[in-house]
DNA sequence: CTGAAAGCGCTTACAG
DNA sequence: CTGAAAGCGCTTACAG
């Protein structure tokens, strides 16, 4: 049995003015930093504030004034791949930072793969956030691309069939990045490249995969050789395999995100394949992923934490009604280490 | 620039009551599913409500009867820690699921491991959560177990300096855990066993380490060879140097984290030393870490999804008045793999 | 610069 | 079973 604790009842903005002398609007005013307020009245104010310890009830607040305060990080994946892949962490990373300076909080949403749960939707309509951030979308949710006729939302990640709908976003040039990584190959004089392409529901893997065929293609190289994962290490694992039995004289591969390669890479080592004397891997991401492994990846740097910071930035100004560009498209570069 | 889209403003109560022709007290009562309300009046409400769209707005119910339906679930530990060890994945899985069939959504806050930061605090104190699962407690941070004055707390993992709080919390028999795992490495013979122990300013960290202390002292070993970690894979290396470094003849090594165990069988490796021949390697959590690395690991396994989801449950009842055990000490078995 | 008053969208005794 | 009314704790024109 648990010890019944009588609950202290927060002391209300009702109680600071009579602690202080003023009315209600006053120490609202003082709370909300708007100017045209004495400064003794400031002061007392404040004195009341510490004394009572008070903390403005947010639930009052956001009726009043239709705020909340708080945005949503929406990621449609299930918990083993976001804590899985490095690359969420480092978005959440750059997120966080870039809403610090704010007074939002970030409320992390975990969401279903496929759509949106009940009890999803009613949050993000149920007026418990000011503007949402989607991270990794795939197609068929036409929930989150559709979200914003309710509120701002920021995508990281081009959403799936953008030319269907006008949402905001940050991004990289996935088919530039990847078809930069195919030419690093090509150049290094490699023949049979082959790629393990990310899930065909979501923008960025499609995208990628496209940067590699048209990098093969324009080089002269038959563009066959595509197996599919999901961004795991585990289908990264299985999409080699599937692509050395199709092709045992494959000598390079482009792989879609550095948790892929990695998996990837292991099964190369099972074979009896070297890193990269027989096989090459280029990986994308440069996410921690890329180096926590025996074989440092070669992979295309996406600059995954300012990505982060920039939604945020996007969000804060759509949410303040700021001008901000529709869309923010950020530089990747190469990375060589040891895989190829 | 950004395309203004005119925002819907969202239907209200008072819409439905009128579209369904009823007052705005049934409406509410069939939304919040209360009995005492004829069948064809909640016909006629959900078929109101169906057709408006309706969502109720969470700050005016909050404001009304003062509850949030949301819970926090605080981290007091940095974004790199938080994503790095996949003990945390597991919890937060347990605890969704834990929540699942509830009305409560969890809100995840990563806190700053040294003490809540003022945003922290007004978020939780601020009426924005009717109740926190704090994962991760560190010494000094009193604000977290003097929180359960204000809003029910659940701790995952007893908290630092237990016996001044009388805190909720789940958690396992750290010290038992540890010394089973000791004494695993003491019956396969070994000789001079150190161990890698947690930060001392976390309970589990210091419990595990008596563990290990009490199983040498007992079977007569000198309870010499400590060396600290912060519990991350990097930490786990320093500290497995060290170890290397004070005694060479070193033959087994209880780790208080399989992610720390980890990164000391790199360093093992590295210095020339087989696992388990030269050095047995036994780990804690048994966590995805465990399986990850090349020699599975040999660990004190204990049940992180059910704690989450025992952390739902006990905070759950505490929400809603129920009585409950103030703390729920769960199982550890050892897990025989191949690093010992 | 300051206060009285209305209102945000709900819930909840209180009557009936 | 149902409705009128008060109230939750704020903000915000509106006066002054």
């Amino acid at each position: 049995m648990t010890l019944e604790l009588p609950r202290r009842t927060a002391p209300t903005l009702e109680a600071v003015a009579a602690a202080a002398g003023v009315s209600r609007s006053t120490v609202s005013r003082v709370v909300n930093g708007s100017s045209h307020v004495s400064p003794d009245v400031i002061d007392a104010v404040n004195a009341a504030i510490e004394s009572l310890n008070y903390i403005p009830n947010r639930a009052a607040r956001s009726l009043a004034n239709r705020q909340t305060m708080a945005i949503a990080l929406v990621v449609p994946e299930d918990t083993n791949r976001f804590f899985g892949d490095p690359f969420f962490a480092e978005i959440v990373q750059g997120i966080t930072q870039g809403l610090e300076d704010s007074d939002y909080v970030l409320n992390l949403q975990l969401a279903s793969p496929s759509s949106p749960s009940e009890k999803t939707i009613r949050y993000l309509l149920g007026g418990n956030v000011d503007g949402a951030i989607v991270v990794s979308h795939h197609s068929g949710d036409d929930f989150f691309t559709t979200l914003d006729a309710t509120i701002p939302v920021v995508f990281g990640g081009r959403p799936y069939h953008p030319e269907l709908h006008r949402n905001n976003y940050v991004d990289v040039d996935n088919a530039a990045g990847a078809a930069m990584g195919t030419q690093y190959l090509i150049d290094l004089g490699r023949q049979r490249i082959g790629t393990i392409a990310g899930p065909p529901n979501m923008q960025a893997a499609i995208d990628r995969a496209e940067g590699w065929g048209a990098a093969m293609r324009e080089s002269g190289h038959p563009a066959d050789l595509v197996e599919y994962g999901d961004f795991t290490m585990a289908s990264g694992a299985a999409a080699m395999r599937a692509l050395l039995d199709r092709e045992p004289n494959l000598d390079a591969v482009f792989v879609a995100s550095d948790l892929m390669a990695t998996g990837a890479i292991t099964v190369l080592r099972d074979r009896g394949k070297t890193v990269p004397a027989d096989v090459a891997v280029v990986g994308f991401d440069d996410s921690s992923a890329a180096t926590s492994g025996e074989i440092a990846l070669t992979t295309v740097h996406q600059p995954s934490r300012e990505m982060g910071a920039e939604m945020a930035r996007m969000l804060l100004a759509l949410l303040r009604n700021e001008p901000t560009e529709r869309e923010r498209v950020m530089p990747t570069r190469m990375v060589v280490r040891t895989s190829a």
